[in-house]
DNA sequence: TCAAGTATACTTGTATACAAGTATTATAAA
DNA sequence: TTTATAATACTTGTATACAAGTATACTTGA
């Protein structure tokens, strides 16, 4: 058995949080990372022994991965489906679409307390990006996101950003960890979308927004790639769990 | 305490569910129905003495409800928060949403055999008419619009639809059931609008989904009132539980 | 009558126990 | 060697036990 002192997930994001959810918090860096392979077969028993923690917590956790399609409950051991660049590519379906429609609702709305808010949050990715702080960056860009969303105070936009917002944290936390080194430049052409998004919500112009998305969704088919690189990387050298 | 007997949940589509499955389908239909009043607190506890079962699937019930935004988990028990007219509004937004984005898909696809199960539902939509069935006919309209959301293969459209059915099927039930004896010739409205749909989806032309869709969500906002009705007279003689 | 403080009866989160069912493995027979 | 059967070691689902924390209500003092 092998004891774990180091986290994927950064811990003190968990302040307030059950076990349960941050089981389910490790278990999906792990998968989205590849350190979990897909089809390893998960059982509540080892997962207990492995996290120290009884079998209720664990439970929750996979309760959360299936709702997440990580993984798939069945009636001996939960199977692990992992995270194909397919899945990306319909996460961002998602996103595009709820933004799209979020848009809709802002043009009706006065979106100056908004843009205060969004443009807070971009400063404070631009010194995330001045110290290095991939955490940090990934933190504040899927706020940024989510600030957006919430605005347009829409129950069941929020309940789908909910649902696709842990994956979308895990997979950009991991691809910005592997890109804050190497691809430096990277990081000020993810501003300058932001920059163009925030213009966009304070002009109302429909054509700019739809721009900035797409900017964002070339620029994560990029992440895509980087990502199954340090998936390789990350995977060397960890025993396999079968 | 009342010993419940009778169900409001058909309990023959619970075959092979979990106690807990059944716990929410259960308190799903009794908040949708109004007989649990929003704002009144859900006590594990009680909750667990009241279904004669222990708190663990009470738990999992509580979790999924939550999920749907039915009920708050807080400190000291959970809030019930109920649905809202605004709340449907924003289903059918969804639903509108993920409908448009699927039928784009389809346009692309090779949607024969869609049809031919369309067509085989829309049939069993039919005969339970004839035969005053309120609650197969509610299986088959849902099961219609996830049978076009499963057939271009998207999971996380799929995630959303499995996150939003749990409630609509139980407004659907609610509605279909109060509306059966009295507003007969609704149904055959219903009927020709998802003929409608079939046709769209048969010669791919985008119009006819739209008006379908939108006609389905003018039907809605009908329902809604009846619902409201219904609710009231099912609240009468009912005990509060506070 | 009112205020403060303490005791009590709740609440949830986690751990453990038990039961029913399933896959695997070993054993025995052909 | 192969097949059938039985035993065993797993699996999850549910029930119960325990611990830590919170709200309420009561008691005690003025």
């Amino acid at each position: 058995m092998t004891e774990k002192n180091e986290f994927l997930y950064p811990q003190k994001w968990l302040s307030k949080a059950s076990t349960g959810d941050r089981v389910a918090s490790e278990l999906r860096m792990q998968i989205i990372a590849g350190l979990i392979e897909s089809d390893a077969i998960l059982s509540e028993n080892k997962l207990a022994a492995e996290f120290n923690v009884s079998r209720s917590p664990i439970r929750e956790a996979l309760k959360i991965l299936a709702a997440e399609n990580l993984i798939r409950l069945e009636r001996m051991g939960a199977v692990v489906i992992g995270l194909t660049e397919k899945d990306i590519e319909e996460i961002y379906d998602v996103r595009l679409l709820i933004e799209s429609f979020v848009f809709e609702r802002l043009i009706k709305i006065d979106t100056s307390n908004l843009v205060t808010e969004l443009s807070k949050i971009l400063e404070m990715m631009k010194i995330a990006i001045k110290y290095k702080d991939a955490d940090e960056f990934s933190l504040q860009d899927v706020l940024f996101h989510e600030t957006i969303i919430r605005a347009i105070n829409h129950s069941y936009i929020r309940m789908i950003w909910d649902n696709t917002k842990p994956v979308m944290e895990a997979f950009i936390l991991l691809s910005m960890r592997s890109r804050i080194e190497e691809k430096y430049d990277d990081f000020n052409r993810i501003l300058e979308n932001h920059e163009l998004y925030i213009e966009a919500i304070k002009t109302k112009k429909r054509e700019l927004m739809i721009k900035s998305l797409h900017q964002n969704f070339d620029d994560v088919q990029g992440k895509v790639d980087d990502l199954w690189i340090s998936q390789q990387t990350l995977s060397k050298g960890v025993e396999k769990s079968d």
